[in-house]
RNA sequence: UGACCUAUGGUGUAACGGUAACACAGCAGAUUUUGAUUCUGCUUUUCCAGGUUCGAAUCCUGGUAGGUCAACCA
């Protein structure tokens, strides 16, 4: 019975190029520029792009931006390649807009031979003047009306390194008074003595990005070439140079990016949150990143899922985190293999229990997922449970533990409060119950019904662990309005660290697995853990509808 | 004060000229050895004004609102 789903606006293009016969088979590709690691917005755009290859039998090339080499670095490229793969995904082919510079430079020369490129001797100040504004046509520069001749003698000098930075650019020569602001004159090459993360020292005049990019996609036939809406201007330049290079019609379409409440989703800004150490790191649990989400717990599928039902439209959206963190635990709840882990420790003794017994009692490692079998508990006479899960004074429907009321502790016994011990401040210390030995779990003939169910663990053989407990990295909903500076509005609670104690069973846990702590979240193990030390990543808590009505 | 893009419940997305639907969120209830999960039900929607049409969310015109565009960034 599989349901029809409808097709994104990008899906409706391709079935109808596919039916008309303008393309038989699909090529699309990632084009990430390689100085910052991927997030969410990312993600999206990868599963937009090689989906799509994959629904309509096509390849995807993971193409690197690489065109500016002062910001860019190997090490993003490794760590965009790891990104990629985790989510899933293969490309046909890892390229490099580097890899064309000799096809671009050459590509250049032909444009100059068509009187359709100068160079262009005016200062960055003085073309930013020539361009105008949005309401004003802008001038010609004095260097517009330079020769063929002179223009490739001038061109091949800037390649050959005769003029410092900024001395000289390339520009295409289109028109000055164009509506269209990038139509104006735009730069191509512009000189840049850098060192390049491929090509070394090779090269001292960089591409831009728009004589970068359309024609990269033209080298390797990219038939849709899928980007974001703040390129939508850029497409009449992008559709210019096809044109005027007679070279392959590759067709830009562009989609609304992935904007999210209490995210921020700006490369510049992540980097910012690095270097400036509000984070620990790009891979900090509390980052958008790939790389942070993962260690912070969440699944491919999960990521995925999210993209799919976020959608793909032409309109500005602001997804609700809440969407990320449904989908996360829809998968979570599923695959993740359940522990107790008391948090804020409350001692129980169980007076009527052989203080010399401990027994192993055995509880399902996953309820949604009978296969996964089983663990077993140590149970005596000295507990921990949380605190919360004890009330002096019980607000109305609070079906947990309280002065003479029973409460079944899971995969254990129904316990009763007789007695709470206090210090003299009045703190509760201990509390001092009864078992009934016929309600143990799986063979209950007490014949009592409670409604509260609380976990708990065994105190002499609790395992201390830390736990990171994450809120979100900011505290205004809407990132995207804000005026000031963004780091005003960091949320100075969005990481608590702390010591509790689980069963023994975690001890087992491995980097990466992923668990339900009885009622209180889905964590991850963190990498940071050792021998001596495990430490878990509360990837996100679990719905609590108690919590909610306010207690 | 120009050009371009966009406008459907609280948030997203669909409906492709035939009388607005799906998901999340919210609310109410059932089940439950996780106040989780699961299940049931409910609330809430076409930016405005004209026009075309038997019929408009959809087509046309004009408004309005939001976004984008003046980096030797991508």
């Amino acid at each position: 019975m599989a349901e029809e789903k409808s097709l994104n606006f990008i899906e409706e293009i391709i079935e109808k190029d596919i039916k008309d016969g303008k393309h038989t088979t699909i090529a699309t590709r990632f084009p990430p520029e390689p100085n910052g690691y991927l997030h969410l917005g990312h993600a999206k755009s990868i599963a937009l792009n090689f989906g799509l290859a994959l629904k309509y039998g096509g390849k995807t090339n993971l193409r690197f931006d690489d065109t500016n080499p002062v910001t860019e670095e190997t090490e993003y490229v490794e760590s965009i390649k790891g990104d990629v793969k985790w989510l899933g995904f293969s490309w046909a082919q890892e390229l490099y807009a580097s890899d064309y510079f000799d096809q671009l430079f050459s590509y250049a020369v032909r444009l100059i031979n068509k009187g359709l490129a100068y160079v262009d001797d005016s200062t960055s100040e003085e073309i930013a003047n020539q361009k105008g504004t949005p309401t004003q046509a802008g001038s010609n520069s004095t260097f517009r009306n330079r020769s063929i001749e002179e223009n490739l003698q001038l061109f091949m000098d800037m390649r050959a390194g005769k003029y410092k930075d900024g001395e000289k650019v390339l520009r295409a020569k289109i028109d000055m008074a164009h509506i269209n602001m990038l139509m104006r004159d735009p730069i191509l090459y512009r000189i840049k003595h850098a060192h390049h993360h491929r090509t070394g020292d090779a090269w001292c005049i960089y591409p831009m990005y728009d004589f970068a990019h359309g024609q990269s996609d033209s080298i390797e036939n990219i038939t849709h070439s899928i980007c974001t809406l703040e390129f939508v201007s850029h497409r009449e330049l992008y559709d210019w140079f096809i044109e005027k290079l007679e070279i392959y019609p590759s067709r830009q379409y562009e989609f609304a990016r992935l904007n999210m409440t209490y995210t921020m989703m700006s490369k510049r800004k992540l980097l910012q949150l690095v270097n400036d150490k509000h984070v620990n790191g790009w891979d900090d649990p509390r980052m958008p990143t790939l790389s942070g989400v993962r260690r912070r717990g969440y699944t491919p599928e999960a990521i995925l899922d999210f993209c799919d039902r976020i959608g793909v439209a032409k309109r500005d959206n602001l997804i609700d985190i809440g969407l990320l963190e449904f989908c996360v635990r829809d998968h979570l709840n599923k695959i993740a293999n359940r522990r107790m882990v008391v948090f804020d420790p409350l001692k129980v003794v169980i007076t009527n229990y052989d203080e010399r017994l401990t027994e192993q009692l055995p509880s399902e490692n996953n309820p949604e997922a009978a296969e996964n079998g089983i663990r077993t508990m140590p149970f005596g006479r000295e507990l921990w449970i949380e605190q919360e899960d004890f009330m002096e004074v019980p607000p109305k429907k609070y079906f947990r533990l309280a002065p003479g009321q029973m409460v079944r502790l899971k995969s254990a016994y129904i316990i009763k409060c007789e007695e709470v011990i206090k210090d003299i401040n009045g703190k509760v210390l201990e509390l001092r119950c009864t078992y009934i030995p016929e309600s143990k779990s799986g063979s209950d003939t007490s014949g009592i019904q409670v409604k509260g169910v609380i976990h708990w663990v065994h105190a002499q053989s609790a395992l201390p662990v830390e736990v990171r407990l994450y809120d979100r990295l900011f505290t205004t909903e809407d990132m995207g309005s804000i005026e000031d500076d963004f780091t005003n509005h960091l949320n100075p609670t969005s990481l608590e660290v702390k010591t509790v104690y689980a069963e023994p069973a975690l001890a087992h846990a491995k980097v990466e697995e992923c668990f339900q702590f009885l009622r209180m979240g889905y964590f991850c193990m963190d990498p940071d853990s050792n021998t001596k030390k495990l430490v878990f990543n509360r990837t996100v808590t679990l719905r609590d509808m108690w919590a909610k009505a306010g207690k």
